[in-house]
DNA sequence: TGCCAATTTAAACGAGCGTTTAATATTTGG
DNA sequence: CCAAATATTAAACGCTCGTTTAAATTGGCA
């Protein structure tokens, strides 16, 4: 993994139809390395490599590693948050539509799984790199919205009247994020991949659960 | 942080009576500094000064760095392994009593708040340090206690007959487990520490939640 | 008393890291 | 067609890390 010869391209200006060639290799290197095996375990030289060129175009273009790691998170980050905050942004509640929310958040977190290894190496830790970043920009405006939702919920008597709405939102985050958290352990103990059925079961259990510990029942009773 | 002097200690041999003093001093300074930051956040060097000692005297009682995280974190972790198992050793069930589970698991984890970082940092990477090692020592025989739990409680008719035993015990670990891991980020966007009141708040919360999703409601309709 | 083994020290080693430099080749614009 | 700007390279720099070494100092024991 080491010993691997990288093809030198052809030096000097390159023709004007090809731009930025190299600036999105590493962008696609750092992409796919980063955030799978976390900023720190990650080398420049390995990325350099990956993406076909030598550490010096790292500070060419990024001026360093930390650099080029934000500049990939902007283009890696961006859709998704959109793609969740949208999942929130329903004026049309409030039956608090949870079958929804649930279903989107975790079919996102399934099809975008580097975002749980991204969030438990640079998020979580206490000195973590992008935690107060993420705590300003994601997770605190999202919150509000998704306490909104909830508040509005509770008035329009579908929240459990006596449920605090922090902890509501807490419990939600904890079943839908955590099972890909740990996937790595609880993957390998339980025999379960998240994805396909087994990822629909999953989402359909934490709905129920849910539903039955949050919201007033009503004709739930009937099937 | 850096320039800190180190008081030199007699050289040579020294009187029976005080045997394993810097052995001793190792092990407390790897405790207090590994499990806070991690395995590769903490330098050999900063755990040597902290124990008052040199570098050289790491290699000499645990060969390396990993030597003295390994004999640090058996004595860790032994007592809390002991702690939980024995709340899950309840011959007597099976009434399921969620609420001592959740309790001793909570309680447990709020007292040793290095385990949440612990296995962030070392067990939940795809090439977690100790992810394998956790797998087969802890998780899978917890988790075969904890499932052998439940299908009793499933086979005396108290958890509901159509949820998986598996999304059950999954269930469970999100509810407790999740909080812990996420505080860094949940604590300043909540503005809820976990410990005294709110965290007896969040058992309650919790015991509820679950309660509510995985077991037949009979007497609670009374209330 | 004198030697041996155990403990600790200061210093250095070698590797790997992120980063920088100086040279070089190429395209573009006047 | 030439000069300036640009993109790329190979090499090395300076630093920090984990680890090792060689010497120094002492207590226990024959």
């Amino acid at each position: 993994m080491k010993t691997q010869r990288r093809q030198p391209r052809q030096r000097g200006r390159p023709p004007v139809e090809a731009e930025a060639d190299i600036r999105n290799a590493l962008l696609e290197a750092a992409h796919r390395l980063f955030l799978k095996h976390g900023f720190d375990k990650v080398t420049a030289r390995e990325i350099a490599l990956a993406a076909g060129t030598t550490p010096a175009m790292i500070h060419y273009y990024f001026t360093n590693k930390l650099g080029l790691f934000r500049a990939m998170l902007q283009q890696a980050i961006e859709p998704v948050r959109q793609q969740l905050a949208a999942s929130l942004a329903t004026d049309a509640a409030p039956p608090l539509d949870l079958r929804a929310f649930v279903t989107a958040y975790m079919k996102t977190a399934a099809a975008n799984q580097w975002i749980a290894t991204f969030v438990v190496n640079e998020v979580f830790p206490e000195h973590g790199r992008f935690r107060t970043t993420f705590i300003r920009e994601v997770a605190t405006p999202m919150m509000s919205m998704f306490t909104q939702v909830l508040e509005r919920a509770r008035a329009g008597g579908v929240l459990k009247a006596d449920v605090d709405v922090h902890f509501a939102a807490l419990s939600l985050l904890s079943l839908c994020i955590f099972p890909f958290i740990s996937r790595n352990v609880t993957g390998p103990v339980l025999g379960v991949q998240l994805e396909g059925d087994a990822l629909q079961q999953l989402i359909d259990h934490n709905v129920r659960v849910c539903t039955a510990g949050l919201v007033n029942q009503t004709e739930q009773r009937l099937s």
